[in-house]
DNA sequence: TTTAAAAATGAAACCGATTTCATGGAATTT
DNA sequence: AAATTCCATGAAATCGGTTTCATTTTTAAA
């Protein structure tokens, strides 16, 4: 397959009479190589076309330079972000990423962990699958001390570091804001419990009802596996029943923005009868109308802190504490589709209705 | 830093007072094993906790089983979905992804490309970046008979295997349906006319308007590098001319949406005053009001094809011929918010307006 | 100038799996 | 029963860097 024969050290060396543990020395900056020697050597690489094998390497060194990445899919515009935030840092750190998709079941997710493993990854980034309940496919990682970091779909159980935002507290402003907003009866359409994230969500959502002295009522509280068919039921749901709700806060944009269609669709003014807020601030949020108010989920930073972390710890920098979460701030953006009252701020206006044409 | 040492097929070897060959031919499902012997070997194997050493094997073997993926960008639908399907393909046969983005600069392209080169993927695929002029960061891999695919955008020179839709076509249809429903004035926003996606698409608009006897005017073509802020800059600037367009062709339904957004903020309707089509049917165009008439994309598809030529080459199972291209049908989808006629199709209707409350 | 200390370099083992070549024994043929 | 073929297995080389330990060379100190 291959054409011309590539060149290793032991070339080098025997064109400049010298020992391959020379050539290797050199060319890894050791100190001890003579600066004038180790110049020849680098020239002599680069005009030979030499280039590390990193096999030769990481079998030598039992470090691989590679991080892996499972996540639930990678059709969702915060994992892209989180990704890229990643792929930023652990590019500029040296390290290579092997990226792959648990497509929301923890049977995949269970074997791209085993293929994570096999491929010794230096360290694994894990946001979890929509149904994973038992998290032993982790084990060989704790085992050999694999340092394993969750992000945004973490883990409560598990000893290992997390980075997420403050679901609880989001979920208490949005919906403190909707109450704030005037609405009394607020629906809630949401993911599967066992995932912190609809789970803490959800806790906050109580709170704020308790906290404003509106009564929870279990039968305002969907939960969905997030996809449109499954909007589009719980919207029609809500419809349906004899006290309609007059404010719904749902976990996730796309999901809103469906739900925000239905509604419009059945002849309900969003937010005069029906005030809708969304989470995540996908672009989607901001081109709808009325502007969709969200939850601002830096999914980018996110991702850079997440490889700061494993990196920062492979390299030993600062070694990843057992137990530790990082919270990152996240921020309620009020928009149109929740504003019955004056905004505070203008800027959050959703778009003016037929001016005067130019 | 790992645990326990590793189990290695010596260990296994000693254990069972067998030579390693016997024991590396044994898990590799190797002939001259006899069938009990491969099963004792494969279950002690397990017992010992034992996993193959990838790098000794590559190093052995000259191949990585990793298949590198550069794009412009992970932020986008479009790159998303396309990264699952290849995701989904090399996983199945045993491949490992190595993906980064050059953020659509050059620079980072080069240098992406050279960190896919040290790693010495087993092939590569690459959509390029923006600004891409030169091609000679690819020479390596040519030069070594590493197979590379380009697939979306892709470099017409380059004699390599390209996946793409005919995006001439797809300008072609989406300009022609816009003077079907009556448009005469058509401006198309694009980007970089270096990239054949957009130079294609160009082709393809000019075609139409020429077949349909409308002359082609330069001052309605705008070409930006489409983000958010430039296509606003562009919405206005076409909003300023004596002689407004009647109708806009984008290439992105991200800035297709934003465009839409100015205009309907200065006061015009959709697609009353203008019509307005987009590419690339995101999930954006079927929740905007109204629905965005778009190109439908298949990015998954594309994806899986991409994969799939790649490994079925590196199998041995279908060589790459030097220059080939494949098509991928493209389909024009028709919506609300190009149709100023009556439409064919009732499912292409924007969403109907407050009928009686249910 | 001699001696001691420091610096640069080389030889060789090592990382773990694969594979060629050789060999002993079993199965087959005459 | 002897001769021949076939087959399972093992010994050892190989892939290409890294690193320990020993040795040589250089520099500094006496």
């Amino acid at each position: 397959m291959k054409n011309r024969k590539e060149t290793t050290i032991y070339d080098i060396a025997l064109k400049l009479h010298i020992s391959p543990a020379t050539v290797s020395r050199a060319l890894n900056n050791h100190i001890s190589v003579t600066k004038k020697k180790q110049k020849q050597i680098a020239e002599t690489a680069k005009s030979m076309g030499y280039r590390s094998n990193l096999f030769a390497r990481n079998l030598r060194n039992q470090r691989t330079h590679t991080l892996g990445v499972i996540v639930q899919t990678l059709n969702s515009n915060f994992i892209a972000s989180v990704l890229s935030g990643i792929e930023k840092v652990a590019n500029k750190a040296g390290y290579n990423l092997i990226i792959s998709q648990s497509q929301e079941t923890e049977m995949k997710e269970v074997a791209n962990a085993a293929t994570m493993f096999n491929s010794r990854v230096d360290g694994l980034i894990v946001s979890l699958a929509f149904d994973t309940k038992d998290f032993s496919h982790f084990d060989p990682f704790f085992d050999k001390a694999i340092p394993v970091i969750f992000f945004d779909r973490i883990s409560h159980g598990k000893s290992s570091t997390n980075v997420i935002i403050d679901n609880c507290k989001a979920g208490y402003q949005v919906t403190s804001h909707l109450i704030e907003q005037g609405c009394k009866k607020i629906a809630h359409i949401t993911g599967s419990l066992s995932r912190n994230v609809y789970s803490d969500r959800l806790n906050g959502y109580r709170q704020a009802l308790t906290e404003h002295g509106i009564a929870f009522n279990e039968k305002y509280v969907i939960v969905t596996n997030m996809d449109e068919q499954s909007t589009i039921e719980a919207a029609n749901h809500l419809l349906a029943m004899e006290s309609m709700p007059d404010g719904i806060f749902i976990t996730n944009d796309n999901c809103a923005v469906v739900c925000m269609q239905v509604l419009k669709d059945a002849g309900y003014a969003i937010p005069g009868d029906v005030a809708i807020a969304g989470f995540n601030n996908d672009i989607i949020s901001r081109v709808v109308d009325p502007k969709l108010t969200t939850v601002n989920y830096p999914g980018q930073e996110m991702g850079e802190i997440v490889a700061r972390a494993l990196v920062d710890h492979l390299e030993g920098i600062a070694p990843l504490t057992t137990t530790r979460t990082i919270l990152i701030k996240s921020d309620l953006i009020e928009r149109g589709s929740s504003l019955k009252k004056k905004p505070k701020l203008s800027s959050h206006l959703p778009g003016k209705k037929n001016p005067a044409k130019k």
